[in-house]
DNA sequence: CGACACATGTAACACGTTACATGATTTG
DNA sequence: CAAATCATGTAACGTGTTACATGTGTCG
């Protein structure tokens, strides 16, 4: 939904063509997402099957490029994406929420160790993105919400670890079926529970 | 990913069949996304057509439910998933950044409008998942960090937001650069309405 | 010339998702 | 009995993604 709407905004500046979109794409949301030039073609070849946008309509440019124009049927449904809110529900599983959850759930998994490998691999790309965020003080505005919106979730994203860490030690030994904790199970010693 | 390597997780605690797979992820993950049991069904298959998990290898059990067994490679393919941390590029784009990103980008998009929208709904999510955990003292600890863990995605959602818009301001007048050379730009065609 | 980027596409796959077909069992 | 739930599956679709085929143009 992400790429076949983005598509579909930068057609509603004019026709282009592939690698034009895949371009203004990627300067505007920075690259921090590659995309894939044939996935532009795939994404168009789907949009021009939905009549929401046209191709070759005016037949290809002076360079024999094929250009791409968005239809009214386009339009009405890039007004309708801008103008809902992005849900909860639509938007995909956390990996991550699934994978403690699991990592709880299961017996013979050292959250603990989850947890913290985590922590570590999130405060990693943190870094990355707070020194990408700074050598681009002048670049596109977009660019750089972007790059913010994702340290934003990646900080969000260690708090949440630390919350879970602390939550952990406060349940050790409390309630339900006694994992065996802190070290790697001595094989064959996952009782059967239940 | 997520599903797959859930079910090879619940798999792992003993062979299990597919609406009892289904009860027990939504057990661990708190029903958030819930889990239509068709799905089930079709990751089992692929699980099963990749050597992760082997379909009534011990045949139905008594009561003629089939039974799904984790093999020695979904065990190792699953100890894999707990060890390697998610990162950032393995997780979707996200859908919300791009559509500021372009909002900004395209003409004729009232971005403002866009941010604010969004902020409501996702205060409103909020609110909603904080009933969530409210009326959930008891219940499992993985139920809880899952909705906790919506609950900090989306308090870094509004702050982001609350962010964007302060750009907003910053940036209000000043000219947009950007916009291609290749191509000659066909008479203005794009209404600002929408 | 040969390498490389530009340019357009197709084929095939992975994953998630839903709708449907089919039967058994439970329960009001 | 009828309806609902449990239970197993299949078919088909949407989106994202990659690999490949093919050709043009440019430049060292």
């Amino acid at each position: 939904m992400s790429i076949k709407h983005g598509l579909l905004a930068l057609l509603q500046e004019g026709p282009k063509y592939g690698y034009q979109l895949r371009g203004e794409f990627e300067v505007a949301t920075g690259a921090t997402w590659p995309l894939n030039i044939g996935q532009v073609y795939t994404t168009l070849t789907r949009l021009e099957r939905d009549n929401l946008v046209r191709g070759d309509a005016g037949s290809a440019d002076k360079d024999g490029r094929s250009m791409y124009e968005i239809t009214d049927a386009g339009r009405a449904e890039l007004a309708k994406w801008f103008e809902t809110p992005v849900t909860r529900e639509s938007r995909p599983r956390d990996e991550l929420a699934i994978k403690l959850a699991l990592a709880l759930t299961v017996p013979g998994v050292d959250v603990r160790a989850v947890v913290q490998r985590q922590r570590m691999a999130t405060m990693q790309s943190l870094q990355e993105l707070t020194r990408l965020k700074r050598s681009s003080t002048d670049g596109e505005i977009s660019w750089q919400l972007v790059v913010e919106s994702m340290i934003f979730a990646a900080e969000a994203e260690i708090r949440w670890l630390d919350h879970c860490e602390s939550m952990l030690v406060r349940h050790r030994g409390t309630p339900r079926p006694a994992v065996p904790q802190t070290y790697e199970v001595p094989a064959g010693e996952q009782e059967a529970r239940s």
